[in-house]
DNA sequence: GCAATATACTAGGACATCCAAGGGTTTGGA
DNA sequence: TCCAAACCCTTGGATGTCCTAGTATATTGC
C-alpha cells in the first residue's frame, strides 16, 4: 500500500494522547490500535498465500474446520459457533464453497430445521494442501519469538475468556 | 453473537495442529488467530461505543487523525499513508464524514492533484466527544494488565516494524 | 394435542477493505 | 520545450462482517 512511514504511528498516537492529558489510557489505546493494525497485516500475508488456492481466509477457516471433524461434516450453527462469526457469515462462505464444490449442504438426519455442510474429496484435498502452505509461509515464518508466542497465547486466551467465547 | 462456548476453540484448534504432525507452527498459529479473535472483540466492542455518535471506527480514525494536526487538515494521501489503509477506504471515510458534516475536502493551494480533509468546528467537537467515550468505554477498561499492554505494545511494534510499517 | 416460544437458516441492506482502471496534474529527462 | 512516467483521487466490482427481518421446523407448556 506504501512504503514505510519514518515514524511509527501508533507511537505517534500514544504520545498525542499522552500530550492531551489522557495518560492513564494512552498505553491501552496504544496496544489496542496496535493489536487492530497486527490483525490487518496477518490477514494479508495469509490472504496472499490462499489467493492461488481460490481461497479466503474465511472460506479455509471453514474448511479446515470440517477437516477435522471425525466425519468431515458440521451443522452449520456448530461452524457459526466455533468460528465465532455471525450465521449470515457461514451462509455466505458455504454458499461459495459449495460452487466451487468443495463442500456440499445437505440436511440433518433428525433435525429439519439444520443443514449439514460436508466436505468433498476435493475440499478436504484442498484444505490439506492450503494448510501446508499457511504452516510454510505464515506460522512457521511469523517473526514472532518462541516466548513472545506463549505470551501472546496466555494473554489474549485469558482476554477472550474474560469477554465470554468460552468456559472451560 | 453466541453464549460461551464450552472449551477454547483455538486451544482445540492448536491440539489438532500437533495431533496432525504439525506441532511445529501449532504455537505460531494459535497466537495468530487469537490475535484475528482479539481484534474482532476489540473491534465490536469500539463499534458499540461510537454508534450513538453516528460513527464507525474507520471514521472516527479519520477524525481523531485529522483533530491531531496542526491546521486541522490533511491531504488524502497523507491520511491513508498514517491510518495505514487504502486509498480508496479513506475516499469512502471522507465521502461519509463530508455528508455528516464533520469534514470538508478542499483543494491543495499548490498541487492540484491533493484534495485536503479539513475537519469542521461540528468534527472537532464530535471527535473529542468519541474519544471521551472510548477512553472510559474501551481503552480504560481493555482487560490487559500493565505488564502486558507493555509487553503487547514492545510485541506488536517490533512485528510491525519487520512488517516494514515504519523505519524508525 | 395445540398454541406459544425457541431455534436454524437465508434474504436484503449497510459498511469496510482491497484491487483494477480511468482521468487529471506534476515532474523529469531527452 | 515536451512527452512519458509518476502521483493523486475516484469509480466500479468482489468479499467479508454484522444486523434485521422472514420462513420453516422443534420444543415447551398448558
Amino acid at each position: 500500500m506504501g512504503s514505510p512511514l519514518p515514524r511509527d504511528p501508533i507511537a505517534d498516537a500514544q504520545r498525542n494522547w499522552e500530550r492531551h492529558g489522557w495518560g492513564e489510557v494512552a498505553a491501552p489505546m496504544a496496544a489496542i490500535t496496535a493489536i487492530m493494525r497486527t490483525q490487518q497485516i496477518l490477514l494479508a500475508r495469509i490472504e496472499g498465500v490462499l489467493k492461488p488456492f481460490g481461497l479466503t481466509f474465511a472460506r479455509y477457516e471453514l474448511l479446515a474446520l470440517l477437516s477435522f471433524a471425525r466425519s468431515g461434516a458440521l451443522p452449520m450453527n456448530k461452524a457459526s459457533a466455533l468460528l465465532q462469526v455471525h450465521p449470515t457469515s457461514v451462509t455466505n462462505a458455504v454458499d461459495r464453497l459449495e460452487k466451487a464444490a468443495l463442500v456440499v449442504r445437505s440436511p440433518h438426519p433428525t433435525d429439519g430445521r439444520t443443514t449439514l455442510i460436508e466436505l468433498t474429496a476435493e475440499g478436504r484435498t484442498l484444505a490439506k494442501r492450503a494448510t501446508a502452505a499457511l504452516n510454510s509461509e505464515v506460522f512457521g515464518q511469523s517473526g514472532f519469538g518462541d516466548d513472545d508466542v506463549e505470551h501472546l497465547i496466555r494473554v489474549l486466551g485469558d482476554f477472550r475468556k474474560a469477554a465470554g467465547d468460552f468456559a472451560d
